[in-house]
Formats: structure tokens, C-alpha cells, sequence
DNA sequence: CTGTTAGCGCCTTCAG
DNA sequence: CTGAAGGCGCTAACAG
């Protein structure tokens, strides 16, 4: 592994003139830059990143902070913001949260924070008060995507809205008992996702003069797996719902087994509509109201970017456009119909149902 | 942001006493120790990692090198490493290669790997002749997951032994007719998951006495898009297939969304299998041959860990059990019985079929 | 435009 | 068991 002083060495310039010839920032005579290059390519040297950093203090890392790592939107939104963070040169920390279905998860730490990263992205993560005055002692600039933290830019969907289109789309197909699964208790107000989603519906259901049911409002940790658990309730119900709204698209497909599992048939007996528009959703023929996580993430990593390199000699990326003067970012969100929901006591449709036959009885 | 001269100033002793009592190697004095921790404790001190790494020679990091961030097969095993690593102090690099669907990806490059980290571990990566000299000039150690790494220790499963256990189920249930879908160009022969899966189908329809037919082997990139997409093609011969293997679950759920599509219906027409057990496999009612991911990334992080630190003064992880002196690690596969797969021209299943309502048809 | 020279904050011999 | 001191490889003034 060779070092500056090699490259310095091979081309007749002192180490600085290296330094400077390789990342291109004040002016360096062509010629002498282009002896540096090609010393620096013939050596196969790479500028020690270690050694850079404590140079200079920066990292040239962002740190990712996230309570999961396999969850469709957490990993679609981390997929984009490590791609957008490369193309500017710069690297990924994933700080794992580790959270088990949303009830716990580690907490921050300076630990795991300090000396690290020249900024972090938070991923729909609410922080405690001695958290963020942790995050605030530290200095660095803070980007949140989803959940808000206070004081720093935040990208996010309008869950309200989001929640008011699926239940518009219900009821324009003619349903009044809805449902919703993936309520959360009243003290995961912090958890603003999932709270703001649940009292939208509440709101929405409210301004059509609509009546919500209690029994139908489901607990759920957010894992399909649950919300199939927990949404067989729905069914033991006189009335039953027509139709659900499901938090996610997750969700969404544990109601559709459920729904099957206890007989009744997709959309046919019970209407089915998520949010997100995940991987899957297209072909489990899922409708949803699609948020555009990529772009979230790549919003996220331009708006740390921008604070992080603006001013700086380096190219710095716009503000991504929309966002306000306070750094907010809210995307729009679009309803996308396909086969789990229909018009109440509709008939049969001419398209096959994906997920939901009814069962056998005799 | 407190320095080791402000703790060694704070703690009475030498910044070298600090250091070693911090890192708990070599003998120190109890009460200095415990007065050097205090120290800390009050001025918040955490070491920089980054002048600890330009002193020492070590990062404590590991390179994550994978094709894809969001598939469940590299989330799940990510997140997996990611836990491990940590319990000994280490942080994970990603290296994203992008890859486009399994077709193409970025290259390894000297640049994101030099100086980077303590060692690598592959995920499904089949190298190029360069990549592997480079990766071998780096001088340090790697894991692969999958795809094996020439010279390096693997993780993997039997992927014969794993198809031959999806068609066996097949067989016992009186199919013949057996379709696979995953099926990759011969010239892909390096890819070698996909490929060893494909000629394990193979093989093991021979043994069986069973004849493959071509028609009824489908490729495909890997998604659950496009194995709905190609599985279309399924339904267009005669005779059909009456059960298929796909080569992971959401290639399944394609098969599922495709037969449907088509008008069949699952399992009554159309037996499926997957390999896998994913997330939504048991929601979504999947019969499957389950592989344990979460335990292929942590035995590669083990195996790693155990390399870098065995000999060094901290506790370093045993070798993963069952691992060879060679240092290969072939872990078990087991069937896992839901409700995509039925007797041939069995009756109707007292159980709904969860995916899967035949088109009606005037 | 280029070279010289301090550090950046810590680890690690080497003495004592 | 502890302290002193020399780097690790690079960046960033500061001269020239």
C-alpha cells in the first residue's frame, strides 16, 4: 500500500502538491497534475480515508439511523440515500436500532454517535429529549425522513391525506363500514406515522359523517404476520366491515389472509387497500395509495449534502425542489387501484381476485 | 469534544494509561483503572475512532459486499452480520453493487476497497478474475455467503440438495409434471446459486425417471415481477405443468400471481414450491424449503471476527460449529408444508387456498 | 503555483 | 505497572 509521500516521491512534487493534485481543489499547474495522476494510477495509490479524516475532521460518512433493516421502507429508503451519498463521495454508517415491532429499541447513544460521521439521517425514528439533546450537543447537521426531529429538515409524506385518499376511494366505491389496522395505543403519540395515520382515519371517517366502529380499529405491530393475527377479529364482528383501510401495504396483505383464512373473499366479501405500493404489491395486485420511498431517501441525502458541501469547493447538490424554508419536504402521495378493493355488493368482477378464495364449506 | 489528554489530565496518569485502561489490554492498576473510567465517564469521552485507526493500522470495520440492498435474502443476511459485528465492537461498510436484476454490477474497485476495512464479507457475489487478484493483493480476510470466493472460507447451503428436497414433495404427491422457474443461461454458469439450482432440477428429475421439459423451465431475473411475467408462458403448452419449483420464494409468489392470472388455481391446478421461507411465505400461506439467513450472516461474521481477532488480547468468537478445516459451512434446508402444494387431482382441501381463484369464466 | 511544516488524536514500542 | 516519545498518512496554513 503506498502512501503520499510515494506518489510525492514518483512524480518530483512535495506531498501537498499531491494532496491538492488529487482532490482537485485549489489550482494546480496542468502539467504537474497530470504527472501526479498518472504516479497515483501507476502506484495504485488510494488516499488513506483514516488518515484524511483525522487531517481534516471531516469523515465523508453519514450516519443512517434506522430501527430496522429489512423492512421494505427502511431498506428501500437506506438503498437510496447510501446510492445518493456515493455519487457525492460519500459512505454509509448504518446505526441499527435494532427495534423489535416498533414497541422497543436501543437507544442513541454518544457512543455510537461521536466522532463518526459528519451528519446523520434519521429513518422514522422518534427521539427521546436526552437523545436529541445528544444529537444537538454533537453539532452535526440532521436530516429526518418520516417521523419529524425537532429542529432539523424533515422529509416525510402527508400521512393525513394519505390516509383520506384510501378512505375516499372506499367510499366512492360505495362502502361506509371501514375498518383500519394498525392502530396504535394512545401513548405512541410520539410514534407519529402510525398515530397521525389512525387519527386521519378517524378524521376522515368523521367528515364523511361515517361512524367508526371500535372493533374495527385493529391493533398491529406493523408485520404482516400480525396484522393476519390480529385483523381475524374483524370477522367475528356483527356488522363486519365492507372494507379496511391497512397502515401499509404490509399490513394490508395479513388482512387479505386473514379475511381468507375466516371465509370471505377479496374484494368480493371485503375490500383491501394499503399504503406504500411495495415491492410486492403489484403482483399480489394490492390496491394502495404509493408513496415514493426512493425519493425520499434520495431527498434526504441531498438536503444533508447541500448543508454539509455548500460553501465548500466541492459540487454541492440543490435543496430538492419543494422543499419549504424551514426544510420541509412533504411528497405527494397517489392512489393506485388494482384488484382488493371493489364496489360494495358489486358484481363479481371479470378479473380474477389475487389473494382470497373463499373457503369450502360444505 | 474531550481528547485522551483531557481524560489523562482529569485522571491524574499518562495518556498511555488512559489508553490502555480504556481498551482494557495489558495490566493496569485497579484503582488507576477505575480512576482513569471515572474520568471518562465525566467528560463523555469516546475515542476517535478514526485517530485510533490511523495509529493502530485496524478500522474495525467490515466491508458488506452485495449486489442488493432491499431483497430479502441480503437485507435479512446484512442485518444479521450487522448485529453480530457489532456484539464485538465492529461497524459495517456497505458496498453496494448495484446490480440491475442479477444481470450486470458495479466492479470492485481498489478505490472502495483500500484502507477501508479489516476485512470483507461477500454476499452472493460471483468475482472476476481481477477482482479476485485484487481482493487477494488487499492481503485480508473475506467470508463469502452463497457464491463461493475462491481461497476464502464460505457460508452456504446445499442448493442440490435443497431443489431435490422441493421436487421430492413434488413427487410424493404424484406429480410429474414438474415446472421450474429461475432458470438462468448457461453462460451464467459463475452465478453459481441460480445455476446449481437449475441443474440440481435437472438432476434430480432424472433420478426420479421424470422428463424435463423445456418448455416448463422458466427463466427468470429473480424478482417476483418478472416471474409473473415469464410464468405466463407456463399455461400456453399442452400438457401444462401440474406443479412447478421456483428458485426462491418471491419467484413463487410470481408463479402464484401468474397462474392465477391465467385462470388456474393454486394448489387444485397448479402446485408451487419456493426456497427460502421469507417474510411473507408463512402469511401468505407458501409451501417452501426453508433456509436459515439470519444464521449464514452471523456464522460469516463469526468466522471473520474469529480470524481477525483469535491471538489478539480480546475475546474473539469460536469458529461457527460444523464448519470444515477448509472452512466451508454447508447449513441445512428443511420442507416446509403450507398450502401451494397439494396431491395431484387431489380433492379440495378442507383449507382455503390463500393465493389463487380461478378466473370465472363465462 | 508549489514546498515546508505543524499538527489531527491515538497507539505502541521502549524505558524505567 | 506506568510514562515518554515517535510515528500512523494526510491536510492546511503559511511562506515563497
Amino acid at each position: 500500500m503506498s502512501t503520499i509521500s510515494d506518489v510525492a516521491r514518483a512524480a518530483g512534487v512535495s506531498v501537498a502538491t499531491v494532496s491538492r493534485a488529487l482532490r482537485g481543489v485549489s489550482t494546480v499547474n496542468p502539467a504537474t497534475r497530470e504527472r501526479v495522476l498518472r504516479a497515483a494510477t501507476e502506484l495504485d495509490y488510494v488516499a488513506s480515508p483514516t488518515a484524511a479524516s483525522l487531517a481534516s475532521g471531516r469523515t465523508r460518512v453519514i450516519g443512517i439511523v434506522t430501527p430496522f433493516l429489512t423492512r421494505w421502507f427502511f431498506a428501500t429508503a437506506i438503498s437510496a440515500i447510501e446510492k445518493t451519498l456515493r455519487e457525492y463521495g460519500f459512505h454509509a454508517l448504518l446505526v441499527d436500532l435494532e427495534a423489535d415491532s416498533a414497541l422497543r429499541r436501543r437507544e442513541l447513544t454518544n457512543q455510537m454517535l461521536s466522532k463518526r460521521a459528519d451528519g446523520f439521517i434519521t429513518i422514522n425514528v422518534p427521539l427521546r429529549e436526552d437523545e436529541l439533546a445528544l444529537l444537538d450537543k454533537l453539532g452535526l447537521p440532521v436530516v429526518a425522513i418520516g417521523n419529524p426531529v425537532a429542529g432539523y429538515p424533515l422529509i416525510h409524506i402527508d400521512d393525513q391525506a394519505t390516509v383520506r385518499t384510501a378512505v375516499d376511494h372506499l367510499v366512492d366505491l360505495g362502502h361506509s363500514h371501514i375498518g383500519y389496522v394498525g392502530a396504535v395505543p394512545a401513548e405512541a403519540e410520539h410514534r407519529l406515522v402510525p398515530w397521525s395515520r389512525l387519527t386521519g382515519f378517524r378524521a376522515v371517517m368523521a367528515d364523511h359523517g361515517l361512524r367508526v366502529h371500535e372493533e374495527w380499529v385493529i391493533p398491529c405491530d406493523w408485520s404482516a404476520q400480525d396484522a393476519a393475527r390480529q385483523a381475524a377479529a374483524l370477522f367475528l364482528h356483527d356488522p363486519a366491515p365492507t372494507a379496511v383501510v391497512a397502515g401499509s401495504d404490509e399490513m394490508a396483505i395479513g388482512v387479505m389472509a386473514a379475511a381468507t383464512e375466516s371465509g370471505h373473499r377479496v374484494p368480493e366479501d371485503l375490500s383491501v387497500i394499503g399504503i406504500d405500493d411495495f415491492v410486492l404489491a403489484d403482483v399480489l395486485r394490492l390496491t394502495t395509495v404509493r408513496q415514493d420511498v426512493v425519493a425520499q431517501g434520495r431527498a434526504a441525502a441531498t438536503t444533508l449534502l447541500h448543508q454539509l458541501l455548500s460553501g465548500s469547493a466541492e459540487p454541492s447538490p440543490a435543496l430538492p425542489a419543494g422543499m419549504t424554508s424551514d426544510g420541509r419536504l412533504t411528497l405527494d402521495t397517489t392512489l393506485v387501484k388494482r384488484r382488493t378493493t371493489s364496489r360494495l355488493r358489486g358484481t363479481v368482477s371479470s378479473h380474477p381476485p389475487l389473494l382470497g378464495t373463499p373457503a369450502d364449506r360444505p
